[in-house]
DNA sequence: CGTTAACATGAAGATCGGTTCCGCTTGACG
DNA sequence: CGTCAAGCGGAACCGATCTTCATGTTAACG
């Protein structure tokens, strides 16, 4: 059910759309989700009024941003479930990667923190990860590898102090989300 | 070094600090930091202008919670250095205590997750609280219990995690923190 | 080239929450 | 009881942000 277009975009409004979209995406990684609109305008190279043209508020640009971020993380699971090889190895490896991949960018972190704005637009990705997610785990429980009362939602959990540890960490916290993960990776790990 | 006090509150003044600071206790629990004045003042049954009599500014209400609960988990790990037994378990039980503690208040989960604001003024606290566990950890490495890498810095950082899995939770968010306090845990033990 | 609808702009508006301040009230004290 | 400084109330103020809108600009198309 895609939606139709009923008029193409005007080409300079397409141009402004994606300096838009490119400018937020930075201004989020670099402050977080309450970077400000005018700041990305300014970054955009355009006004406020054309950041309103595109998204009819600043959550909607949020959200679009939850839902790059969402899929991109979605992406990786489902790519390591191609793989083959130690059924833990593959887990670990592939939440050190999403891990690394969103520390460097603090909305991304605040949104896997669990920031409330933004879930919803979000959902299906969230889906996907979820689902995805929960076979990695399995696999690895199955292979004796992991404990076995550990469910896609502790995986979750544990990515939410992830994501507001790494967040902090970013802010000027003398905190340390590599130390945290090996920590609680071993906590998942089987006895 | 104490201040010297140079006129006694006043009877009535008395009173009403008392009922801000009770009503601010409150309202931070249950809303978190980003609690409103109005509210306080609403609780505590007096205008805002009488709360700002007591305390000069919102951070300096929240900066008084912050040395009380960090105060606070100081005494309970200083507690804990008096038991005797086994230094697991007298470690991972003051753990759980303090988180047990600390669940059930909005604002002070936030504030150990590492909230930005008041932690100058609860610095002594922290370095009370640091310092405590810092024995509690070396005494459970003595004792063969926990991994030999951990200091005081992982403690932090895993009840900072902690402190927003917390708060998430009581915000409606699908989270357990005592799922992740047990996993952090078992993350924390020797092999 | 002319027309026009889409688009861009950024100052002004709306809102929200902390803070101030002035007029009124009240406890303290002789 | 009278005086008055301390204390109180809460409307008004202020600064920070998001959002709107009236005006000017420009791509698209014949």
């Amino acid at each position: 059910m895609s939606t139709i277009s009923p008029r193409p975009l005007r080409a300079d409004a397409r141009r402004n759309r994606e300096k838009v979209v490119a400018a937020a995406a930075a201004a989020f990684a670099e402050s977080g989700l309450e970077a400000q609109v005018e700041d990305i305008a300014r970054r955009a190279g355009v006004g406020v009024g054309t950041v309103y043209r595109h998204f009819p508020t600043k959550e909607a640009l949020v959200d679009a941003l939850a839902v790059a971020h969402f899929g991109r993380l979605a992406g990786m699971i489902e790519a390591a479930l191609e793989e083959r090889g130690d059924a833990w190895e593959i887990f670990s490896a592939t939440i050190w990667r999403t891990a690394t991949a969103a520390a460097g960018d603090v909305a991304w972190c605040e949104l896997i923190g669990g920031h409330p704005s933004a879930v919803d637009a979000a959902a299906s990705g969230r889906e996907r990860l979820a689902a995805a997610t929960a076979t990695l785990v399995e696999r690895a429980q199955r292979a004796g590898a992991m404990r076995d009362d550990v469910t896609v939602a502790d995986i979750r959990t544990i990515m939410c102090g992830f994501g507001h540890v790494a967040a902090a960490q970013r802010a000027g916290a003398p905190l340390d989300w590599k130390r945290y993960l090996r920590i609680a990776l071993d906590g998942l790990r089987a006895r």
